[in-house]
RNA sequence: GCGCUUGUAGCUCAACUGGAUAGAGCGCCUGACUUCGGAUCAGGAGGUUCUGGGUUCGACUCCUAGCAGGCGCACCA
């Protein structure tokens, strides 16, 4: 049920029919027409632009056409008690108790699917796709949790969606990666030192992978690194994914599909694509401009395979090969995705940490070519995480081996806190994110908010002896909402609006900031009744009023549903 | 130089994707605890939405020209 989508459809068809009546020739703006909740200082259910739009274009006084839709509201639907034409020539409506009551019996019937926006797609989101050298750290969480939020919320929409991971276990940063652990198990082994450099990793984790495969290959001398490069490069990408793995189970993280960059070049898939676009002269031989800004030294004016990704917005064509003839990152990506579009999916999206802004255009434009132009690649970009240390900016180099891990984090903080506070801000913002402060102020983190008002909510069922999802009747002879009540019902009317928003847009932190002024409206009908004895809730262990209960009620449904796609928990006592 | 992106209260961010008097949290000031669990609530101060121009009934939102920050600009991954 979305109340919203409800009125504007009523609405729309009640214009339709009377045009004559309202003198409209021009009908063919109906989009713009909307139905949503009034700024809060009108004591309204909704509010209704239509006589501002049509006005407009037919050229008639919009408050004057607001009075003529406002009487024909009033004589064809029963729904509303009052209309009033306000501002320029908006509609507000108040719903009458009996409509009242039949949409809360409706969320109340359907407390499951409440907010669903009914679709079934099939969605593919790439997402973390971490480079397989070591653990997780802070930056890329915000990705992974970005990402599993988005699923969570198209799922419940009814979509299926593949939580995919790209390893990119394939080129020169695996073979250092590989090296390093060998250089480790010499120092381990043979007692030579570690002597790092700017291709080596000198996390400590290395040491460790080193440690674990040394245990289970007592027999090996390690003698001669090009010889023991395949076993190497094996064991320790096993042993690094098991790391960024374990990383994001903690942070509640599951994907569906690993796939491998290696997999993809055994099994021709790149070749496959870039024939497929040369049919279409996609692909062909050419040169390059030499790039602009900063003179690269190693440029050389080369003839190679160029993808034209000009020809779909890019803003220069790229290569696909390399000086020596051997595919490109991009070219080994373009494979990917061609296996991605394969697979039938209807819409396809990245998650993408911000330093991978200029990559975005051409592997868009990739999947454009890819697929005749009929599937749309959507880039998603989550912008930094700036971390604070001491509060002063803390730089993190995984090369350095100086980065704070996601375990750290973890150590320190709930995976609840964590998640809800990476979504707590729109994907393209950046994010300041000062260790020391997160860890003192836990406490006062919004997430305790929220998860506050449903401990209080069962902790009142408790007290009343009731369960939450136990038959809520409502009278309408006595039916009566006060005014905590009624600004709480609004706010629950517009959940299915948050859904629909937040998964058409792929906004998902819209559903924490709702859940937040839930909650704070929450807290304030519960405070009532320490101000005033009336308005306490229970007397005798009993409930007072039936619709109290139908209210909490309904804001528990909201919470849970909410929660439950953010991946936070939602314990009954704190 | 080019592309993407951000600029809103002292600070961190929202704003139903063009709607009505731009809202929250933190911080600051005032008040409510023998608590239906105060991890809470009530109230106050705080704004030229970076600047200039344009589009229209109506602009934080769209267009345009600037300014300032961020990310990126290999044949690395």
């Amino acid at each position: 049920m979305n109340i919203f989508e409800e009125y504007i459809k009523k609405i729309t068809n009640l214009i339709l029919k009377n045009k004559e009546f309202l003198n409209l020739d021009n009908l063919n703006n109906f989009k713009g027409i909307a139905v949503e909740s009034p700024p809060p200082e009108f004591d309204f259910d909704l509010s209704c632009n239509a006589g501002l739009l049509l006005g407009k274009i037919n050229k008639i006084d919009p408050k004057y056409l607001a009075n003529k839709i406002k009487d024909l509201i009033i004589k064809e639907l029963k729904d509303f008690e009052n209309i009033e034409v306000a501002g320029p020539g908006f509609l507000n409506l108040r719903l009458t108790k009996e409509s009242l009551i039949s949409k809360i019996n409706e969320i109340l019937n359907n407390k499951e699917s409440f907010g669903k926006k009914n679709s079934n797609n099939n969605y593919n989101i790439e997402f973390v796709s971490a480079n397989p050298t070591g653990p997780m750290h802070v930056g890329h969480c915000r990705g992974a949790i970005y990402g599993d939020v988005l699923s969570n919320l198209l799922k419940f929409n009814g979509n299926k969606v593949t939580k995919e991971y790209y390893i990119n276990d394939y080129g020169n940063q695996i073979k250092n990666f590989a090296k390093s652990v060998f250089l480790r198990i010499r120092e381990i082994k043979y007692n030579e030192k570690f002597m790092p450099n700017e291709d080596l990793y000198p996390g400590n984790y290395i040491i460790d992978i080193g440690q674990k495969i040394l245990d289970s290959n007592k027999k090996e001398k390690f003698d001669n690194f090009e010889k023991s490069l395949n076993l190497l490069k094996k064991e320790s990408l096993k042993y690094s994914m098991d790391l960024i793995k374990t990383d994001l189970k903690e942070l509640g993280i599951e994907h569906d599909n690993f796939f491998s960059e290696t997999e993809l070049i055994e099994k021709k898939l790149v070749d496959k694509a870039i024939n497929q676009l040369k049919q279409n002269n996609y692909v062909q031989e050419g040169f390059l401009e030499p790039p602009k800004g900063e003179p690269d030294k190693n440029w050389k004016k080369t003839k190679r395979l160029i993808f034209k990704s000009t020809l779909f917005g890019d803003d220069t064509d790229r290569a696909m090969q390399k000086n020596d003839g051997s595919w490109t990152y991009f070219a080994n990506d373009v494979g990917y995705h061609m296996y991605k579009v394969n697979r039938n999916y209807e819409y396809l999206i990245n998650v993408l940490g911000a330093d991978h802004t200029g990559y975005t255009k051409r592997i868009t434009a990739a999947v454009s070519a890819l697929s005749d132009n009929k599937i749309q690649l959507n880039c998603k970009v989550c912008q930094l995480v700036k971390l604070y240390k001491h509060g002063k900016p803390f730089k993190m180099s995984k090369r350095a081996g100086d980065f704070i891990s996601v375990r750290d984090l973890l150590n320190e903080v709930s995976k609840d806190s964590i998640r809800f506070m990476m979504l707590n801000r729109s994907n393209d913002v950046e994010i300041d994110f000062d260790f020391d402060k997160v860890l003192e102020k836990s406490k006062d983190n919004p997430v305790f908010y929220v998860q506050y008002s449903f401990a209080r909510i069962s902790s009142l069922f408790r007290t009343i002896n009731k369960n939450l999802n136990d038959k809520v009747e409502l009278d309408i002879k006595n039916f009566s909402l006060n005014e905590n009540e009624i600004k709480i019902l609004r706010k629950v009317f517009e959940w299915p609006k948050i859904i629909e928003t937040a998964s058409s847009k792929y906004e998902p932190h819209k559903i924490p900031y709702y859940l937040y002024e839930l909650a704070t409206l929450f807290h304030s009908y519960w405070s009532k009744g320490n101000e005033n004895q009336s308005f306490k809730f229970v007397e005798e262990g009993k409930i007072k009023k039936t619709e109290t209960l139908a209210i909490i009620v309904l804001v528990s449904i909201v919470i849970q549903r909410g929660m439950n796609i953010l991946g936070v928990s939602l314990p009954d006592k704190m």
